[in-house]
RNA sequence: GCCGGGAUGGCGGAAUCGGUAGACGCACGGGACUCAAAAUCCCGCGGCCGCAAGGUCAUGCGAGUUCGACUCUCGCUCCCGGCACCA
């Protein structure tokens, strides 16, 4: 055994010996249970990041540990290769985005391989190949038949200088990132996706997703947002053959409506702006602002009358309509009735514009305190509502909308929020969708039998549009249906769609004349999915959807993809800057900082390294370029190896937390692999002789009777490594593994405390044998739930230890529950709930004997100090509670 | 703004069912080894009072339930994720 530790050895040696068995490629064996466990693909976007170090860790943590319970696990890598990054870069370096693309996929498989990975490499696929995308275009000519794609117009944002669509990203304080122009919105003809159709079912359904974090499910069920209830017409005023549609869920506030209002986009606010030029400034201001909600809806509550009335449908007022920016065309009718007493947005408003208020609802006890300084949006009593008064709030919705009904003003409906997925992007570097323009025959998919349709990877765009509209080899085409020169479509996919169904492909990555095959059968559904807490919703929604289209196609049987869902946090990292007098901030790498600290170790400033100067901190923040503050996993794993890197990340918080950066915690780890590493030579000789005596057996070890007695130190030793292995099991299968990598440091401590203890005891010599075997058994156990976390020094030890076969498939160790067995325990013993001592008692004494030595115990008499006891709680095996 | 989540020593975090708050690690202090330093090893380490024994306060803030609350309930504060074209 070398002497000291060296990682790239070891690590080096490791991965070759998996290489070489292919110890990682699965196949399917329909006798043994599957475990399909799958990280979220990465984007290629150049290098490894923590994030993905992080996913990819927690991953294989997982594959290996189910390896050891004896499953046949599958972890598959591949690429989600199409998006927006790639043409940046293609413009930042004159590039196509394909090759770019390519290269990042190569060097960034490097990285996962040097990470020492378990994954089945022989499955990789990039979803920019023809092979993989052919099938998004067959799925979605599928949907196309079914009516689950369609086209209608949609709002992007439009860049005017550069006369291109921009993402959401690319529009910085309202402006075009490259040119600062004043983005506007636009409309164009889009493809949209019928989610919709499946809302029902995909919110239905999330009941039986009980391995999904309750957080994912519910912010998935609010964002499909089913609300019951009511859509009511307003007729107008001057034309009350027709009406102003709006939807409610508060029907029973509908005697207090005192306006309506609609959204910029509404049909009615055009038709109202035709001869009001100040109204139709004001919709084109609206048409100015954002296309976010996020920033919609942080917006100033603005609008303007619009001249038009409607009637009340109940009360047959006339109420005037507004236009207001508060109202989302997307969202129900684009229209709302406003009920500013009961509605804080439309109090808001009201209040602003000095509209009426009209009280309606009262709360069953008590009455408003007027005048209202916010609205009441409680459910209540209503009142001031002509035959509607003194209903509560079922009551008052029942009876509205059966008048509605009879008056053929409205009826009760379901309403969701969610709305079609837009599929259609403006862009080059993505998946083209498969339609045909003809000037006769209309808008034609293109026929199976022409698919893929192929998009060519020399490209590199300019940044002014899509250069697949420039470029005629790719959209001139013949109409396939009447043979005519015809112009293809130059949109492609949202890169969501990619990523909708990859892991289908997994199963069948090679299968050349369908989308997916039966293996797919054997391999889904995914039982653990890996992936930031950032997917919670719309990543996860679309793949929940896809997998409902694509059973009700007929080509697979399941109706949920992932069984169990792991959400991780981020990584994080200090953020250290410097504002300069302008008001400019340069962030500063955290490696070029340093940190001054107190003579208790209590930081009391940060400087730059380079001049010396005080640098201030931002606090903590996930790593980004922008801010400076990420740390390369490459040079990690050069200066310290994979299992290091692995380990830290697992201990330095649970998968699902945020994670923080810390070089020292990364240089703890280290010291505790070089630690084991250390103990592990020093003993080598005597483990070696176990093993070689035993022909490296490690699963049956034979104790004397009363070894608790004769060798006491032996038997605390094995006492405290299975109740370690107990509590790592238990949070193994919780998957809380920085708790699983503390039990290993801790496990280590007890061996060097206990061989310490035997060592130096004149017993050691006569129990030489029995100490043997308990070194060997404990470090088998040790390196066993090790092995999940850091695999090449546990392969390593594991071998030169000469226990027997291959730790990857060793079997995860079992507690020995004789070994936990203690004669007597501890007790707390409190007076009144607070801790005022311990005792020693038998462990199977009864619940007499222990409260009359609480009694006698001297710090119980000192504060029960002759007061009356009341009662006496005791929790076995726990505690003793004296109340006074 | 709306939806979801979080807050525990100097720091990351632990506490499985409401039962000893601070496991494990980092940082820091003291010591050993060394010509010296690094590495390594040993000891200490929430605050306050106390020579000590011990006492007392303490899990973001404020209330409540309970013999007992980091854990449950209600109200706040701050931070983080998502908001449909970043992936």
């Amino acid at each position: 055994m070398q002497a000291h530790y060296r990682p790239d050895e070891i690590e080096r040696e490791a991965q070759q010996y998996w290489e070489a068995r292919k110890a990682f490629r699965a196949e399917e064996r329909p006798d043994q249970p599957k475990y399909y466990c799958l990280s979220m693909f990465p984007y290629p976007s150049g290098k490894l990041h923590m994030g993905h170090v992080r996913n990819y860790t927690i991953g294989d943590v997982l594959t290996r540990f189910y390896r050891m319970k004896g499953y046949n696990v599958l972890q598959p890598m591949g690429w989600d290769a199409f998006g927006l990054p790639a043409e940046n870069a293609a413009m930042a370096n004159n590039v196509p985005p394909a090759k770019w693309t390519y290269d990042n996929i190569a060097y960034m498989k490097k990285q996962l391989q040097s990470l020492g990975f378990a994954i089945d490499w022989q499955r990789e696929f990039a979803t920019c190949k023809p092979d993989y995308y052919r099938w998004n275009q067959w799925l979605f000519l599928r949907m196309l038949e079914k009516g689950l794609a369609y086209k209608k117009a949609g709002i992007v944002n439009w860049d005017p200088v550069d006369q291109t669509v921009l993402a959401n990203e690319q529009v910085i304080d309202g402006r075009g990132w490259r040119t600062g122009a004043l983005v506007e919105k636009r409309e164009i003809p889009m493809y949209y996706l019928k989610i919709t159709a499946y809302a029902d079912e995909l919110l239905g359904a999330l009941e039986q997703l009980p391995g999904w974090p309750e957080r994912v499910k519910t912010m998935q069920a609010n964002w499909i947002g089913k609300s019951e209830g009511v859509e009511i017409a307003f007729p107008y005023a001057d034309d009350p053959a027709r009406s102003l549609k709006v939807f409610t869920t508060r029907a029973d506030t509908l005697m207090g409506a005192t306006y309506c209002a609609v959204a910029s986009e509404h049909p009615l606010a055009a038709k109202a702006a035709n001869n009001n030029p100040r109204l139709a400034a004001f919709i084109e201001e609206c048409k100015r602002s954002t296309v976010m909600e996020a920033e919609l809806a942080a917006l100033e509550k603005r609008g303007m009358p619009t001249g038009f009335f409607v009637v009340h449908p109940l009360s047959g007022e006339k109420l005037p309509v507004w236009v207001a920016n508060y109202v989302l065309m997307a969202y129900g009718e684009g229209a709302v009735m406003a009920v500013p007493a009961h509605d804080q947005r439309d109090f808001e408003f009201a209040t602003h514009y000095h509209l009426p208020i009209k009280c309606v609802i009262k709360p069953s006890q008590g009455s408003l305190k007027l005048p209202l300084t916010e609205a009441y949006i409680e459910h209540g009593i209503s009142f001031d509502s002509d035959e509607y008064s003194g209903l509560n709030f079922q009551q008052a919705v029942d009876v509205i909308a059966a008048a509605l009904k009879k008056k053929k003003l409205g009826r009760k409906r379901i309403q969701y929020r969610l709305r079609d997925w837009g599929i259609s992007r403006q862009r080059y570097w993505g998946c083209p969708i498969p339609i045909v323009h003809c000037d006769s025959c209309g808008d034609v998919p293109v026929p199976d039998d022409q698919l893929p349709v192929v998009l060519p990877e020399n490209l590199v765009p300019d940044g002014t549009g899509n250069p697949l509209t420039k470029t005629p080899a790719f959209y001139e085409c013949q109409c396939p249906k009447c043979g005519k020169q015809a112009k293809r479509e130059t949109d492609t996919m949202d890169t969501f769609v990619d990523s909708s169904w990859y892991y289908f492909r997994y199963a069948c990555p090679d299968q050349k004349l369908a989308m997916v095959d039966e293996r797919v059968r054997y391999w889904l559904q995914v039982d653990q999915y890996i992936g930031g807490i950032e997917h919670a919703i719309l990543h996860l929604l679309y793949s929940r959807f896809w997998t409902k289209v694509m059973r009700d196609i007929g080509l697979i049987k399941i109706d949920e993809p992932f069984t169990n869902l792991l959400t991780q946090g981020m990584v994080l990292n200090e953020i250290f800057f410097r504002k300069s007098a302008n008001g400019r901030i340069t962030y500063y790498d955290p490696a070029e900082i340093e940190v001054e600290l107190d003579e208790h170790g209590i930081r009391t400033g940060a400087k730059l390294k380079a001049d010396g100067k005080p640098v201030e901190s931002g606090g903590m923040g996930t790593m980004s370029k922008s801010k400076n503050n990420g740390v390369d996993p490459q040079a990690l794993i050069e200066e310290y190896g994979a299992d290091t890197a692995r380990l830290f990340m697992m201990f330095a918080s649970p998968p699902e937390q945020t994670l923080e950066w810390s070089d020292s915690g990364v240089e703890g780890a280290s010291r505790f692999l070089k630690r084991l590493w250390m103990f592990a030579r020093q003993w080598e000789p005597i483990i070696a002789e176990e093993s070689k005596r035993r022909g490296g057996d490690f699963t049956r070890y034979e104790y004397p009777t009363g070894i608790a007695n004769t060798v006491p130190t032996l038997a605390a030793l094995r006492r405290e490594i299975h109740m370690t292995l107990k509590q790592a099991s238990f949070d193994m299968e919780r998957k809380q593994f920085n708790t699983v990598s503390s039990a290993a440091m801790k496990m280590l401590n007890s061996l060097q405390e206990g061989v310490l203890g035997v060592d130096s005891a004149a017993q050691a010599v006569a129990t030489a044998d029995v100490f043997q075997r308990a070194l060997h058994e404990t470090m088998s156990i040790l390196l066993r739930i090790l092995n999940p976390i850091t695999p090449h020094i546990s392969h390593n030890l594991w071998r030169e230890l000469g226990y027997s076969g291959d730790i990857l498939t060793a079997p995860w160790p079992t507690v020995d529950e004789s070994a936990l067995i203690e004669e007597e325990i501890e007790l707390v013993v409190q007076v009144n709930g607070k801790l005022r001592g311990n005792m020693r008692v038998p462990r199977e004494a009864a619940r007499e004997a222990i409260e009359k030595m609480a009694l006698s115990h001297p710090s119980v008499r000192k504060y029960v100090n002759g007061q009356p006891i009341k009662k006496v709680v005791i929790v076995p095996g726990r505690l003793v509670n004296v109340v006074v």
